[in-house]
DNA sequence: TGCCAGGCCGGGT
DNA sequence: ACCCGGCATGGC
């Protein structure tokens, strides 16, 4: 991992995405329990087709956890546009249980416990890996957590910030280690590298000048 | 038309 | 401890 001399380069990359960019109004999504199921279907997909997945929820009036559970069987149907529909209802299903049962599907609930302990417990359930659980930590709980994704990931190695091997609690840390504990701050920055990464850094895609990250290296 | 999208898991080395 | 295929739909 690396990123010696410079440890203001994250500061730099931030105010240049911004200034490019500008706020992202992230997470698009009306209410925590709505981002959480956002963050689980989409999962290596595209962000278009998991609104239509939303959408069928909201029209079925099944946006709430309770009711959710209670017609799982409707779920595959519903959430089928967000592709791998089968896998994402199981793991959907398994959130629910967790979230209605352990917490009476109550976003208020969460609040008296610790990030980490939080953290440990969203990676307990199967189909919930780091960015998952960190996305809903971020976004629906307005915990200060970084969010790493493919973007961000590849956006760090193609800029040489990172080692190609990183994995991604070393990334994770390499941001909370090098920025201000702040919900806001993780919030923007998360969704600017992803709108950066989308514009300027797609695969198979060397490296192009036109990227406004491409000066400040 | 083919490639890709805001991952994660399980099996094989 | 890696590495890789499977999972699926829709947009460009």
């Amino acid at each position: 991992m690396i990123k010696p001399a410079d440890n203001k380069i994250l500061d730099k990359i931030y105010r240049s995405l911004f200034t490019t960019f500008g706020p992202q109004h992230w997470w698009p999504g009306d209410s925590p329990f709505e981002i959480m199921v956002g963050a689980i279907l989409t999962q290596n997909t595209n962000w278009q087709n998991v609104e239509k997945a939303i959408d069928n929820i909201k029209k079925a009036r099944l946006l709430n956890p309770h009711r959710l559970l209670q017609n799982r069987d409707r779920i595959p149907y519903l959430i089928r546009p967000s592709g791998f529909y089968k896998l994402k209802s199981r793991r959907l299903i398994s959130f629910l249980k967790y979230f209605v049962e352990g917490y009476d599907g109550k976003v208020e609930n969460f609040h008296k416990k610790e990030t980490e302990f939080l953290r440990d417990e969203l990676l307990s359930i199967p189909g919930i890996g780091p960015e998952t659980a960190d996305s809903i930590l971020l976004y629906a709980l307005n915990r200060p957590v970084f969010v790493v994704d493919a973007y961000t990931r590849r956006i760090l190695t193609r800029h040489k910030l990172i080692s190609i091997n990183a994995d991604y609690e070393e990334i994770r840390k390499f941001f909370e280690d090098n920025l201000r504990k702040d919900v806001q701050l993780y919030n923007e920055y998360h969704a600017l590298l992803v709108r950066v990464g989308k514009e300027f850094c797609k695969k198979n895609v060397p490296l192009c000048d036109n990227c406004p990250l491409y000066h400040i290296l």
